[in-house]
DNA sequence: CTCGACTGAATGAATCCTCACTCAGTGCCG
DNA sequence: CGGCACTGAGTGAGGATTCATTCAGTCGAG
């Protein structure tokens, strides 16, 4: 029937199911939690067998993992790209704080998996803690730094405590976004969140 | 058979079972993960039957909903009362982070549950987010829309915006602290985030 | 070209284990 | 006694994982 396509099939069909199955997981997860989602419900939205998915990932947890490792690859090596684009540290913290609420607010099933899911286990926290996420702390905490050397930010401060603050207020507005009703635009937020973290809420 | 040790049990006039189950469900949740932990451990852990657990509980579910509620109303009524005493917003606020961080900071395990187990999953976070959670921004809400009358904050932030600032960077201490293996402690870090809060981080 | 042997991706029913929850008892106290 | 607090082995459902089987597609030989 097909036979036109016969030509060669190096390894579309791989990695199409693989590429289908992770698509599927992160709706599945967003939408069940993922305690409570079946990896046969995976494998029904995927439009695969359950067995299939067993052909790709080890277990239903390497693939939660993988749509972690696979995101924040992504995430950090693009920020890492568009910072080397800018001097100005404060502009380089708005940089990280758009490409955040950015890259959650265009997916919100991945957006759920990040603030909801991922966070629903200690040892999971742990991994993830040790994975990219302590890169993107020290990344956000770099360039705090660049800019205490260049006089732009307070001297008196610690930029650890600066970054887990910045990243705080990030990280819980996208997780309200989520959690809210009512539809509104995730990536604005940022520059409120920058302004107040620069600027203070003082008058 | 089994040892004639039935003699009594250390608090035969209805000992406060229910309280040791609630105890020991925070331990091994912290421990394991809600998904993880089996009733039977949580059981154990108390020093009492499976079974019994059920005469105190509906579910698995309502303990950790146990937890969660008697947690945020303690916290909540504190704070209500400790905020009484004071007049300057900047010194509410002060307050409302100190208690916060205190809280979390005096008991690890309740800490992970809070920080970690009971965000596992959205429908668990809806309700947590109906019930309690809305109560306590809009707590740290209302102190600011005060100060903002009383002129020491400026007019124009959303008041809605700053408290989930305020709330994030706080709980991302929280959590941070619960991952970290160096042990510092939580509490003293409220001053840290407060004044970052207050006057940003520009020089 | 075309047939038969072969490959391995994909399948999905069956397996098998893990718990949350039940309930028939046990013993204690008034 | 009789009720109460508790017990803990048992049950049943659920669901992750497995694996025997299928079959579309490839390849080499004639």
């Amino acid at each position: 029937m097909r036979s036109a396509k016969t030509i060669n099939l190096p390894r579309p069909a791989g990695g199409d199911k693989r590429e289908a199955i992770l698509r599927a997981a992160i709706s599945v997860f967003a939408h069940n939690g993922y305690f409570n989602s079946k990896v046969a419900d995976i494998a029904r939205e995927a439009g695969v067998a359950d067995g299939t998915v067993y052909l790709y990932f080890k277990s239903k947890e390497e693939i939660l993992h993988s749509i972690f490792d696979r995101s924040v690859d992504e995430a950090v090596g693009e920020a890492r790209k568009k910072l080397e684009l800018l001097t100005d540290p404060r502009d380089k913290l708005r940089q990280i704080a758009s490409l955040h609420l950015e890259r959650l607010g265009a997916d919100r099933d991945l957006a759920v998996v990040f603030q909801v899911e991922l966070r629903g286990s200690t040892k999971f926290m742990e991994e993830f803690s040790a994975a990219g996420f302590a890169e993107y702390l020290a990344l956000i905490r770099s360039v705090f730094e660049e800019g205490q050397r260049a006089g732009v930010f307070r001297q008196d401060l610690n930029a650890k405590v600066v970054a887990k603050i910045l990243f705080g207020a990030l990280d819980e507005m996208a997780t309200n976004w989520i959690l809210s009703k009512r539809r509104y635009k995730l990536a604005p937020m940022a520059d409120q969140v920058l302004d107040i973290f620069l600027n203070g809420v003082t008058e």
